[in-house]
DNA sequence: TTTATCTTGTGAAATCGTTCACAAGCCTGC
DNA sequence: GCAGGCTTGTGAACGATTTCACAAGATAAA
């Protein structure tokens, strides 16, 4: 399959979205039109994206609601669990841990690992804190899917390569600084100092 | 000023944060190449993002590491300091509240809302945690220039609503649905399911 | 002063992503 | 079964962003 824009899949996660709050509304059928309004992005946008992956509506009708949900749990991994491990135990991490909007979409954080001693051994929403040296070994013996990042910056890089030393291949970085990966490896960043610089930009520049 | 690429002024943040590490590691000038190294990317990005908002470099030396550093403070913004108001102080606001990456570039909480009765009166990093009712007067009374969303997803876009109606210009949202607003206010959204979801599509299809 | 080397700044080309516009398909009502 | 009204799927046009490639400026050394 050729290569698919960044851009496309996020909108896809957005319509899986709006399919699932439609069908617990019990609709059964949506247009692209529909679907592009509850995005804010246009129909065109809608049936381009899915075109990438198929023919999923019928002319005339639209598309049928279950069964789109249902492709798009397919194309987008989602019908399978997945296994998380956290590393970074803090105020990031906790939050991570405890945050539930994860585990609704089938990712379940198996292991939680931080280097400060006090926090060794406390549990996070049921799962036992590990002492971060034992990464490589509890990676190895339980091994997880999705690893997310949470440790301060200057400790960033040097986490992201022992977990990918250890096989890894998708990483979620939440410290506030870029890291490298071997292309085999996927990465995405969440840097919120990030988003707000660029909200202080728009302001300054008043662009809109 | 055209219309400068959002791209664009994400990599200008990076490479802000590049140069004050070379700046307290002594460095005094760093080419495009360099810069570009540091971010993932290439010279000739470095110099194209810089040449929209003038000239910068010495052509055969490179830019002075502190002459650069000013000059990208004063084109984000940041020189200034910020006021920011957080909406929903649970796991997801909280941890915002006591993240300290705000405070360093200049960005200060001065408000922390939240619905439920149990957290109100709580202090949570030195701010008290008001009653959401209050959302309109306290910023009638004292105005913050950005506001986080960090409500429960049913709740989002109504609190947006009354954000907007107060007139706040800036508005990040961390609650994992797409929250919609006038053209004349800027909205940045960070969804931290979404880019799990973006990395399980990655595991699923081996793109690299 | 001249030469060799380095690196910027920037038009032009290439690539990538979005929007347009319309033929083709499906449904409903008559 | 046919007409009318919708809506999809998709090439083609467009627009935006990235990469290329090179002239021109700066330094240092001879």
């Amino acid at each position: 399959m050729k290569h698919i824009a960044e851009s496309t899949v996020r909108r896809l996660s957005d319509y899986l979205r709006f399919l699932e709050e439609l069908e617990q509304q019990g609709t059964r059928t949506v247009s692209s039109g529909e679907l592009a309004a509850l995005g804010g992005t246009t129909s065109a946008q809608v049936r381009k994206d899915l075109s990438f992956f198929g023919s999923f509506g019928k002319r005339g009708l639209g598309y049928s609601v279950a069964a789109l949900s249902k492709s798009l749990r397919e194309i987008l991994g989602l019908e399978r669990q997945w296994r998380v491990a956290i590393v970074g135990a803090g105020k990031i991490g906790g939050a991570l841990a405890r945050y539930s909007g994860f585990h609704q979409r089938g990712f379940h954080v198996v292991h939680l690992f931080d280097a400060a001693g006090a926090l060794v051994g406390t549990v996070i929403d049921g799962v036992t804190v590990k002492d971060e040296r034992t990464l490589e070994a509890t990676l190895a013996a339980e091994p997880v899917d999705i690893v997310l990042i949470a440790v301060p910056s200057d400790a960033a890089q040097a986490v992201v390569d022992r977990v990918v030393k250890t096989g890894v291949r998708a990483i979620l970085n939440f410290a506030p600084v870029p890291v490298h990966v071997p292309s085999t490896v996927s990465l995405r960043s969440v840097n919120m100092a990030l988003e707000l610089e660029f909200l202080a930009y728009a302001l300054v520049n008043h662009t809109r």
